[in-house]
DNA sequence: TAAAAAATTTAGACAAGTCTAAATTTTAAT
DNA sequence: ATTAAAATTTAGACTTGTCTAAATTTTTTA
């Protein structure tokens, strides 16, 4: 149907636009790795197979069979990844190159399967949500640790930084889903944080701040 | 490490070399749905490669090098087609296209715990041996009810044609792995069968005889 | 609002993998 | 041992996806 290279085209713009109406030649070409170029010939192709909304220079949006195609590729990376971790034991950190292969596995009837054999999971290790097999799914956008007021409590739900590195940082602090924490204090001079775990007192950068998920 | 194309020749060669020491461009052609000037093409960046030994106009072998490569893809197809089978309720007629995708996922970790997670089987659903994690099996040729004597018992043991439309066939007559069946009679004329299965008593084709294999 | 900077597109090239048609080599048949 | 047939390879072309360098457009900045 289409091409692997289409596949994350379309996933790419598809998760830029969560912030933007509109998506940048130099976004995508940082995000998939590759050059303007590259990513302005794509386009070109994507609009042709009227996947995607594109004027020279203008920046590109989905249309809705493109933004269909996006939401059953993101299903099925976050349903594999699910697998991975519950059912073949694998850390959250070490599961998201696996299922950039397996999302490009085509049978929708095998992931909806796979689905079934999972008992229908409702959000993939990292808390992203897992798209139904109609393609729906609430995806609202979750509010960074740094945004949390002093004394005040929330719920670790998600991240934005997917890196091995920093999961890995937040398992070792048992910084992990469904986590409560209390901020207790906000240092002015860097913006970072010190905060209350579950299990110990500690001290998070800005960064981390930044890239943890809270509700 | 190596394409989805030069793993799917070297999986060719690999089962061709089943019946013969050396394997010819026609045959690899015939068995990829290419043509010939693609094969000759591929087998010299193959023996550039040190995967294939190749002399122009006498044919191909895989070295040790491609041959493990072969066997690595071919575990990875049949511990998905358990898989799809054992844990995803497929039929053994719907799972060999899957599988030829999901051979190519890298990850050999993520294959060893697919193994282990299923208790590691030793066959897939055709009744094909399951190479362990240093590619090691048994592969002995098995034979066809075609051979079978006349009141002599045997078990069904595997196939020699994968088609979906062979398998559905079997399933519908309950030919199917671990049956025992016995040979009542052979018709001369057309070299038809009359066999004995558990369920009731069947009369099949030379064609159905020779692709049916026993031990 | 005109020049400078940044972003984007076009032009031209390349690698992988495939194809058709033509040339070459091997094998089979007289 | 020649000739005919079959198998295989080479030549040249095409597609997909990528790149660098140059040209163009948009956005910033002063
Ligand atoms: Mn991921
Ligand atoms: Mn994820
Ligand atoms: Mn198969
Ligand atoms: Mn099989």
């Amino acid at each position: 149907m289409n091409t692997l290279a289409e596949e994350n085209y379309l996933k790419s713009i598809y998760h830029l636009s969560f912030d933007a109406e509109t998506v940048s030649t130099n976004q995508i070409a940082a995000l998939l790795n590759t050059k303007a170029a590259s990513v302005s010939d794509m386009l070109k192709k994507l609009a042709d197979k009227e996947l995607v909304n594109y004027a020279k220079y203008q920046g590109a949006s989905l249309t809705p069979a493109g933004k269909k195609i996006a939401v059953s590729i993101i299903r099925k990376h976050r349903l594999w990844e699910y697998f991975l971790v519950e059912k073949l034991n694998f850390k959250w950190d070490e599961v998201h190159d696996m299922a950039e292969e397996m999302e490009h596995i085509s049978s929708t009837e095998l992931i909806d399967r796979l689905d079934k054999f999972m008992g229908y999971p409702r959000r993939d290790p990292h808390g992203d949500p897992i798209p139904d097999s109609n393609g729906n799914f609430k995806n609202h956008k979750l509010a960074p640790v740094a945004t949390v007021k002093v004394n005040a409590s929330c719920v670790i739900s998600g991240v934005s930084d997917h890196s091995p590195i920093f999961l890995q940082y937040l398992e070792k602090h048992k910084l992990t889903i469904g986590k409560t924490i209390n901020v207790i204090d906000v240092i002015e001079y860097d913006n970072s944080m010190i905060i209350q775990t579950e299990d110990n007192k500690i001290h998070i950068s800005r960064d981390v701040a930044n890239n943890l998920l809270i509700i």
